[in-house]
DNA sequence: ACCTGAACACCGTTCAAGT
DNA sequence: ACCTGAACACCGTTCAAGT
């Protein structure tokens, strides 16, 4: 449970576990996951690289750790706004997460790429679980709803945040898309391009969590 | 449209973006994206890594024009099975995206790090906002429709393939786990827990693809 | 016990120079 | 026109040695 550092022996640690976690979810908000090395973390804690490896056994470990925090008080959050039936609480406890990791700067890149199993996203996930299962569901639909909400809200979030960096540039895509939709060749696309070409998240991801909502409300 | 190689002037090029790209796929299945590099691949190719950026700028071209060879025929495929009505032509395209993911080894991640805007992904939106279109829904219903479900896709098959990588190894996942389950901390995992580690992948996605058909049956 | 120094085995990308 | 050679500016990770 704790390798490094249990009694208070020797000269005070320059680093440990919370306060290089802390670092790290910094520099992930200013520069970014491709910016984020172990060299660059070292050197804003004061120390080389090699020295990290005393508190996290590899990079994934670290990222796994970030992630993991990224969802502190995520199951609580949801617990407090969730005052109304299953759907609401359900519908609570996916924004929360969606707000989670839009937090920090690629916030849903580090989740997707991890396989944290802290406290904080298996309390996430029984709360799912349970609202379902208080609410009537049978257990096997109820687990499946999980992870059907944390797919959507981890795929609808990526995408969200991998648009939001694209859209500080360029302007959007290349004049070859729209040449291609003028032409006809895309007649669907064309005639609902205000809807598609959007930046209103909010409205999109409540829209996709509407109907999972409502697709539970027809298996209950 | 063709910087490199438009007559055939000159010695044969060794590289061309076509064989360079099977390659890339080649190497994709063999060893995973981690291992593959502008240099591996440009071993492979028999050419030194420089010569890779004549015919993509960037390793991140590369990879999106891997993206896109990737959903070749899947709006195609999609049609042929999808011969029902609306539900059954989204959930026809919405399989044939997973399959198409799961056929090259961590596609899910390659797709989901890219923006791939070429014939293959167009195609599908297309596809997937005309079956609604048709089938009278609103069109901006249609075009978030569209989101909702490759969202959930991708979300679901970057999970799964994440999950078919890990179980290659170590038992799933630490003793800290089962033990705080067996201590009664998440109880409703502990009851739900012969679905949660289910691996039957086809089944969870379809049960996922099942709620967002039906909350749009409610919505039409 | 905690961290440095230095190395190992790599990366993506650029570009003058060769053929 | 197409590719090489060589470099630039980095990576993650390990580990003997210092303090």
């Amino acid at each position: 449970m704790s390798s490094p550092s249990t009694p208070t022996r020797g000269r005070p640690a320059r680093l440990d576990r919370t306060r290089t976690l802390h670092k790290a979810l910094d520099l992930l908000n200013q520069s970014g996951l491709d910016a984020l090395t172990m060299r660059r973390l070292a050197d804003a804690m004061g120390v080389r690289a090699g020295a990290l490896y005393r508190y996290f056994a590899t990079k994934q470990d670290l990222l796994t750790a970030m992630a993991e925090r990224m969802m502190d008080g995520v199951a609580e959050s949801a617990a407090e706004a969730g005052e109304g039936d299953w759907s609401e609480q359900l519908t609570a406890l996916a924004r929360a997460m969606r707000t989670a990791l839009l937090a920090h700067r690629d916030g849903a890149r580090v989740y997707a790429g991890t396989h944290a199993t802290g406290a904080n996203v298996l309390g996430f996930a029984d709360a799912c679980v349970g609202v379902l299962r208080e609410a009537g569901f049978r257990d096997d639909d109820a687990a499946r709803a999980l992870f059907t909400v944390a797919n959507f809200t981890v795929g609808h979030t990526l995408e969200e945040q991998a648009a939001l960096r694209a859209s500080d540039g360029e302007p959007a895509d290349p004049e070859v898309l729209r040449e291609a939709l003028t032409a006809g060749t895309y007649p669907h696309l064309s005639a609902t391009l205000p809807t598609l070409t959007s930046t209103d998240f909010t409205r999109l991801f409540d829209f996709g969590l509407g109907l999972l909502v409502e697709g539970l409300r027809a298996r209950r």
